[in-house]
DNA sequence: TATAACATTCGTTATTGTCGAACGATGTTC
DNA sequence: GAACATCGTTCGACAATAACGAATGTTATA
């Protein structure tokens, strides 16, 4: 591929990309630092973004944030990812059954991402943020959905998948990571067990779609001092149903594989 | 102000908004059509924002479609605008309440945006999308925003309001308008009587922060033929209850004006 | 298999974006 | 309250870069 890409868009969206780290509001300064870039380079770059709503300079300082027309354009894709609309009252009726963390991932673009959060009753939170990618190899929903690709699609992510390490317990070896995934495709679920956060299991179940491919996938978080024996049980059956649940309502039927 | 705008970008950002429109997929032909410029000047552009995941080419056909760079983003805007995090709880007994569809309306960046929306019960839909900007002369989130602004920035806005027409009954006097915000800041409610669609009506009541400012407003929509008389009072009381309780929840206190 | 329609690449040119420096505004220190 | 520091903004010149039209792949269709 042969790589002729327009040097100011690029910049552009490293610009509005320096917003997704910790900070809501920079200044000018920091964009130009941040990028090794001439502060009147950037400066063009962002009056062009302000202009069209995709930074606000706020009033009170001069520092510049995300605009709105980036929340617009992020609920025109939320809106075509009618996964989200299917789910919701499974959602719903599951997280009132468990009291826990749900989320739902998609598999759309090549990406697994989460399209949906509904926070549990108890105070401890998970991080997690909708719109932000799931690691394929240490969480429940990326298994879950990972284990049931194509065998030749998930081989070849397999290759590229960088196994960043999380915790002590995030699993690095590929070929560990295999036979888990020959395990989730027997059981019909996925789990994490303090791969990506010590103290948090996850139980997750893929959706499939009429074509019988992964969608999308579902799970439960659970902070692991309240992951009795007897509630896993629960907690996997609730899962899988959810997951059939809304497997069927867009269109999965068992029989065709 | 000197229009010193970079028209990479700009032509980057006009080549999204092209999928603010009906169609979900584009092909290079239909936006250089669009934008009337070269296939290969476009091409290179999305190539560039295909690249950064602002936009994807589908497999099966080669046509493009906005990405999930943009969700992302969106989502971290969705997730600064705390108001509807606090909302959530409100919005979802009044629904309960009502039984109709409530929209939450904010006012940031100086443009009132909808960041919320519950679907009533009851199978008509109501257009609206969130993410998108509410009209300020004819609907109830609107005007209940517009009526508490501060004179100053009040004036100003309503001078360069475009009156747009919507249906018959669409007010498109400023001086009939002017009158209008005056009841509303008398009552505490707003009220858009089929002015942006026939057959639905709408109850807005604004939300003040903690410094009494208005920030936003919550409304009810209903058909008119669900909207009599009996109900109207219930709804009004419903909203204005709603209103008052997210303004409690974001530090507003009535004392402080 | 031939044709058409469209996506993609190539090569040239002038336009356009970039940079450093200067300017202006804001706030801070003594 | 004046001098200073800091940062956002504008300016002007130069060179890199993005734009275009033409050529080439690629895919679908008749």
């Amino acid at each position: 591929m042969s790589e002729k890409l327009i040097q100011s868009v690029m910049r552009a969206t490293e610009i509005m990309e320096l917003f997704l780290g910790q900070q809501k509001e920079l200044s000018v300064k920091e964009i130009s630092e941040g990028l090794g870039l001439s502060k009147s380079t950037v400066h063009g770059i962002i009056k062009t973004l302000v202009y069209k709503g995709y930074l606000y300079q706020s009033g009170e300082n001069a520092k510049y944030q995300l605009g709105m027309k980036l929340f617009e354009l992020g609920n025109v894709v939320g809106s075509q990812l009618d996964i989200t609309y299917i789910s919701r009252p499974v959602i719903k009726k599951l997280g009132e059954q468990l009291g826990e963390t749900i989320h739902l991932v998609a598999y759309v673009q090549g990406e697994a991402v989460y399209v949906e959060k509904l926070e549990g009753s108890h105070s401890l939170r998970i991080y997690s943020q909708v719109g932000k990618r799931a690691p394929l190899h240490c969480t429940g929903v990326g298994k879950a959905i990972l284990a049931f690709l194509p065998a030749e699609e998930r081989e070849e992510i397999i290759d590229q998948l960088s196994m960043e390490r999380y915790t002590i317990k995030t699993v690095v070896d590929k070929a560990e990571l295999k036979k888990q995934l020959a395990e989730v495709r027997r059981h019909l679920f996925a789990m994490d067990d303090e791969e990506i956060e010590i103290g948090l299991k996850c139980v997750a179940s893929p959706i499939f779609n009429h074509q019988g491919k992964v969608v999308a996938s579902i799970s439960c978080a659970i902070p692991t001092v309240r992951f009795s024996n007897d509630r896993q049980q629960a907690i996997i059956q609730g899962i899988k149903e959810a997951a059939e649940a809304i497997s069927a309502a867009i269109g999965y039927r068992r029989e065709n594989t």
